[in-house]
DNA sequence: TGAAAGCTTACGGCAAGCTTTCAGGTGGAG
DNA sequence: CTCCACCTGAAAGCTTGCCGTAAGCTTTCA
């Protein structure tokens, strides 16, 4: 799942995308509110997190002109401490939701799942692919009882592939769940990925297998046999 | 467990804190009325310590509001010795208890311990981890019978842990246990906790163990096996 | 059969986490 | 007031595990 934060205050971006990171999302940042509108065109977001104070002009507008142009992402608000005014002129322009800073890591992390939650999005706690049952919230793989210790990217690779199955993953797709925006990448490395979870899965009996499909991508197999 | 003191006096005010602090709370401290208004939106407050003289407005007013947005969290008021009326008032408005300056520290304690064991909230008194039983009111750890003698910090690392049973908690959500909301603190500082955790629990035949997830944070272990 | 795509292995860099040490601080006991 | 025990966290060095490049091998397809 991936969010997109427009933030310009570097640190509290920082903290934010860690925050973000710790439950499990992926996370792009930008500064300016120009650069935000751009990515959220080019890319899919579950949510989006809009500092309304930026450098070039109200996140206000921007969000304004997005929702006009039928943007219906959740978005989460960020005003300061006393912006009363800002913060009801939000919620009417079409914010989801709103934080006043400061505020706990913790909180904003809950507020995002709400979102999440309360959004359109089928937002799903448990991937099941045959015998393989993926606890998104708890970040655990289990094939029966035994469970399978993956590193972050492995994770992710398979709960992308899990979300689409009978489907077609590329690796670009891939590739966007395990990095951010403006993260390079190559096709080895999503392939090194790939064999490093073969490897674990094969490890255990009934786990699901994963399958190359030369120039399109990588599926899911339902049954560790044929 | 975490108490929220709106107190202008910083004397008295950090009195307050040093003492609700030294009975195992965190503490977050706020001079005005404002300011205290929107930590109580922000964060989830096992009580909340109100004096209701105030340079920004009276106290008062703020917990009218605040009890009409539909806050339940118990609530101590703090008045001079001659206030009666006030006092009247304030528990007319939604205060549980009232304590008059000036006051001894002991007595704050109690009371405040008082208003949680009163509270209408739900709150967990024992969290059950596999064979681990924290104690939150008597600030205790057990493992069958044995007690785990645990310092204030490692006691709410703890807590935290046994709150998120199966779920990551971010360095981040330990320290929001840990420290108040302007103190600074260091990753290392927790993974140092941990540590000293780690090492008492360990010395506990079936105590649970804490797993680290690299990236994410920690989990607690339902067996110390496996 | 040759090229492209995918697979596998090896290796090194790097960041996260672990552990130890040390020093400052606090609180309680004498 | 002094002493002592304990709690706490900064610092430093060590360990671990993840990640990705690189290189060579295998498979597939034209």
């Amino acid at each position: 799942m991936r969010v997109l934060v427009i933030e310009d205050n570097s640190d509290l971006g920082d903290s934010i995308v860690r925050n973000l990171r710790s439950i499990g999302l992926t996370v792009d940042l930008f500064g300016r509110a120009d650069e935000g509108a751009e990515a959220w065109r080019l890319a899919e977001y579950s949510a989006i997190v809009l500092d309304l104070m930026l450098p070039d002009g109200s996140g206000l507008e921007v969000l304004k002109a997005a929702r006009a142009e039928g943007l219906s992402t959740p978005v989460l608000i960020l005003t300061a401490l006393d912006g009363v005014s800002d913060r009801i002129a939000g919620l009417d322009t079409g914010a989801d939701d709103y934080l006043t800073k400061p505020f706990h890591g913790d909180e904003l992390a809950a507020r995002g799942r709400a979102l999440m939650r309360r959004s359109k999005l089928p937002i799903v706690r448990e991937i099941q692919a045959g015998s393989l049952l993926i606890d998104v919230e708890a970040r655990a793989a289990r094939v029966g009882n035994g469970e399978i210790a993956l590193s972050r990217s492995e994770f992710l690779a398979l709960e992308c592939l899990a979300r689409n199955q009978n489907r077609v993953c590329s690796k670009e797709s891939i590739a966007n769940a395990i990095y951010g925006f403006d993260e390079e990448w190559s096709e080895g490395a999503i392939e090194l990925h790939i064999h490093r979870l073969r490897r674990k899965l094969s490890q255990c009996p009934g786990a699901p297998g994963i399958k190359a499909l030369r120039g399109l991508g990588y599926m899911l197999r339902p049954t560790g046999a044929a």
